[in-house]
RNA sequence: UCCCCGGUAGCUCAAUGGUAGAGCAUUCGGCUGUUAACCGAAGGGUUGCUAGUUCGAAUCUAGCCCGGGGAGCCA
């Protein structure tokens, strides 16, 4: 091909080519697989899109055939070629190769570690790097994607402000759970946020409704499939809001973050075969159950919980089982949430909050509700909760100025992920998932 | 921190007290429509580490290291 014909070929993505078929094209990216047959050769490029084969006979391309042949998986090329339908080719078209262009030649003594077979979870998860090529890794960081612009859609268009919490705080925002100490300015200490809870509080008496989405840090020692050191969190807040109008939020924003799943990354869902028939029936309202109702529910199905016990994975597992969408729990008792969770007046021992759990086992996404309001009983709940008051001098400030009732909660966005793609485990979900005993790569 | 499971070739696994194996990957050869291609050949091992039992240990015992799942805690 001479030069000036070379310049008039579109360079394309694998997912174009179906709109370029009859004509040449160019794809840039890299040598997935090669098969060989003879005189024959079908390389399987994929450049991030997609994957398409290419066909090279030697007879008619002696250069190319040359160039690709024994070419080591994962080699960078830049293939030029006229696009078919071709039923044989997976996706459906394939390009017949008439120039190809190798970028990097992996050597022949190293060869990809990543084979098209089955691997153990140690031996990927130490080469997350590359193991983020394959299709199926691919497709899973792109249905993510999809689900983080759905969120921040449906909340700007709900009215609520993305604010940005810190990620260096003082102390402990719960004070419950283990924090991630590191050395500040001369001699300080700081913690990784384990929630923006409180500074959204804060944010929310100065803009109305407002919402985080961010990093969230846990040195909690958990060990189990719906645990990550490091995740990210959407925390809305609302002025002025209750139980009710979070619940509603809630729903919402699932359902349109699963629902822009399905319309928007349908290849990808068929690509890691996730039962989509499922999610379509992601719509509000979903069903709820008071937590009286839930311990009924427990001890009906033979489970040894008693009123006043938190709910485990066993628990959670069996109630969401009685329904096909994600189901609310509300009213926990008091005793068992954070120090900030307002009480319900009519029952002083209930606290106005609610969880969400996922459909098939993936557990609690949500959890949240109203906030106490009154300065003298939260002053009271940091004394009972052994917590620091120095520390929660400026949250208690927002009791003592124009106090009103406020609602908001949180949103695990990787076990969110993790439900809507059908993943044995949330580490899948995001690009380098930090993890107990697990910071590399 | 506790409980359970695992660690054998680069990878996935087999071998349950008696010569350490297969498939894939790698190298070489063959094949004009392959689909994780296929066929033939070759190279490749401190069986996680240390000590012990035994004529003999990948295999049994103890301790340690590393990883996985679960509990607690949480999104």
């Amino acid at each position: 091909m001479n030069q000036e014909a070379q310049a008039a070929v579109p360079i394309i993505t694998i997912e174009q080519a179906g709109a370029h078929a009859g004509g040449t094209v160019t794809i840039r990216g890299w040598l997935y697989n090669l098969r060989e047959s003879g005189k024959l050769l079908f390389p399987i490029f994929r450049d991030g899109t997609g994957i398409m084969q290419g066909v090279v006979s030697q007879k008619e391309h002696l250069e190319v055939f040359g160039a690709l042949k024994g070419l080591p998986q994962e080699s960078s090329v830049i293939a030029t070629g006229a696009i078919r339908a071709e039923a044989r080719a997976p996706g459906g078209f394939e390009m017949g190769v008439s120039a190809i262009e190798v970028v990097q030649r992996v050597a022949d003594a190293e060869p990809y570690p990543i084979q098209l077979k089955e691997h153990g979870v140690d031996f990927l998860l130490d080469r997350r790097h590359l193991w983020i090529r394959t299709p199926r890794q691919a497709a899973i960081l792109r249905i993510r994607a999809e689900a983080e612009r759905a969120a921040r859609n449906f909340m700007d268009a709900q009215g609520y402000t993305l604010t940005d919490a810190p990620i260096f705080t003082p102390a402990a925002c719960e004070g419950t759970t283990t924090l991630f100490e590191v050395n500040y300015i001369d001699e300080q200490k700081a913690y990784l946020t384990q929630s923006g809870q409180l500074y959204v509080e804060a944010l929310a008496a100065a803009l109305g409704k407002v919402y985080t989405f961010g990093p969230t840090f846990r040195a909690e020692k958990s060990k189990t499939r719906r645990h990550l050191t490091e995740f990210w969190m959407l925390e809305p807040e609302a002025a002025y809001a209750h139980l009710e109008d979070m619940i509603q939020l809630a729903e919402g924003l699932v359902s349109a973050v699963v629902q822009s799943v399905v319309k928007n990354r349908t290849r990808e869902l068929e690509m890691i075969e996730r039962d989509v028939a499922s999610l379509q029936k992601i719509k509000p309202p979903f069903p709820r159950i008071t937590y009286d109702d839930a311990i009924k529910v427990l001890q009906k199905a033979g489970n040894p919980t008693k009123w006043g016990d938190d709910f485990g994975g066993d628990e959670e597992t069996i109630i969401s089982k009685e329904f096909d969408r994600p189901v609310v729990i509300h009213r926990y008792p008091a005793a068992m949430k954070a120090f900030y969770m307002a009480t319900d007046a009519a029952r002083p021992e209930l606290s106005l909050s609610f969880d969400m759990i996922a459909p098939e086992g993936y557990g609690e996404i949500i959890g949240g509700g109203e906030r106490l309001a009154d300065y003298d009983t939260l002053v009271r709940r940091l004394r009972e909760h052994n917590l620091p008051e120095e520390s929660f001098q400026w949250y208690l400030d927002l009791r003592r100025y124009g106090s009103v009732p406020h609602a908001g909660f949180g949103l695990g966005l990787e076990r969110t992920v993790a439900w809507i793609c059908g993943t044995e485990h949330i580490r899948e979900v995001i690009p380098f998932p930090r993890m107990l005993y697990r910071v590399y790569p």
